[in-house]
DNA sequence: GTCTATACAAGGATAGAC
DNA sequence: GTCTATCCTTGTATAGAC
């Protein structure tokens, strides 16, 4: 019993690994290729996998889809908790970049997901994702908004602020190709990425009314 | 002969209004599906013909894509055509943010497209596309810098510069469901780009030591 | 020049062997 | 629990009728 027991779970094993193999695979193949331009043979090809073993898995290319898609929202969804009232707007904003940029630098390719899933319309989009987002930007806006009415920055329209950090640091990782082209005398993409940060925070805080407190850093 | 020639004649009409309507259909749902996840039937069916004849106007799939791809590059490159030496930066930036966000607002499919080209690596841009605005890109970094230089704005790197203006404007037209979701309680979406351009504004060319023109349009 | 009918391949999903 | 073999649908593309 005990003998049999271990001689079938090491397979528990080989499930989870072949799981995020799957995962990892599919998550690379979606961003390059889009939903509709990756086939479930490609993503068993590229995990050196049978066809058969990643229906097995996740039963259907939605549903993996929907896995992949789901690690991508939840990792967004944890940056949105920053930014407090009490802090300085210049601290809270520029630490708000700071962090979004990273997240373009170490997951790429979930962010190409992500943008490619919200310009098609957001088709697999859980309502749930929209009511959370919808209620962090307007508490987000409301902090904002008591900073201008303190005098603390200048009457830029909150909103559009936020959107103005998501976009430019999420452009980052999505406009990688044409990024790297434009920048080819850089030595390394890290580089881009420290030269981003400075100028990012600079105009958008100064902007703002408001001096980069890494001015110098 | 001129007779037969007539007969015949007002059927190339009908090639170009068929050619036309199927560019047309073929754009809004590459938009909105990509490229493998849209097919010739469904592009057939929306354009109300024949599926054959879909094939019969452009050979392949490849090629119709290649034709839509082409119309919104050449649509991209017509507004490069600005920003010279002489103008004050706080004109010159400021028309290009305006005429930046006015092409989102005014083909927005044509910006998903485009958009979705870039993030999954640009399989199908020529090169001659990078040649030209790599050149476009060095010239206008090269004016910006002049100005820097002149003490007419403030150091910010002018290359991160113009990807602030193309990132923040397109953002607009690639993230519309985004954008109507979080700006619900504005009248149309008209209102939404009057905002979005009168703090694009102020806050870019704040961040350069600029002042936006229109502040009080 | 236009469209119907059809060939042929690829993709998603299932049944059942191992 | 894993994988081979297969079914059925959909998709691209062509041949040939109108």
């Amino acid at each position: 019993m005990i003998e049999e027991s271990i001689t079938k779970e090491p397979i528990g094993n080989t499930r989870l690994r072949n799981q995020s193999l799957i995962l990892a695979t599919a998550e690379s193949l979606f961003a390059r290729h889009g939903y509709g331009g990756t086939s479930i043979k490609m993503i068993a090809d590229n995990a050196a996998l049978p066809k058969a073993n990643v229906v097995y898995y996740f039963e259907t290319k939605q549903k993996l889809y929907q896995s992949v898609l789901g690690r991508i929202v939840k990792l967004w969804e944890d940056v949105l908790e920053n930014i407090s009232a009490d802090s300085e707007p210049a601290d809270a904003l520029s630490r708000y970049i700071s962090e979004k940029l990273e997240l373009s630098r170490l997951y790429p390719r979930a962010s190409k997901i992500f943008s490619s899933e919200i310009i098609q319309g957001a088709p697999h989009l859980e309502d749930s994702f929209w009511v959370e987002l919808k209620t962090w930007t307007e508490s987000r806006v409301q902090i904002i908004q008591s900073w201008i009415d303190r005098g603390k920055m200048l009457p830029v329209d909150p909103k559009h602020l936020l959107f103005l950090i998501w976009s430019s640091t999420q452009h980052y990782a999505d406009f990688e190709v044409q990024i790297s082209k434009l920048t080819s005398e850089e030595k390394s993409i890290d580089d881009v990425y420290v030269k981003a940060e400075q100028n990012l925070c600079r105009i958008i805080l100064g902007g703002c009314g408001l001096t980069c407190p890494k001015q110098n850093g």
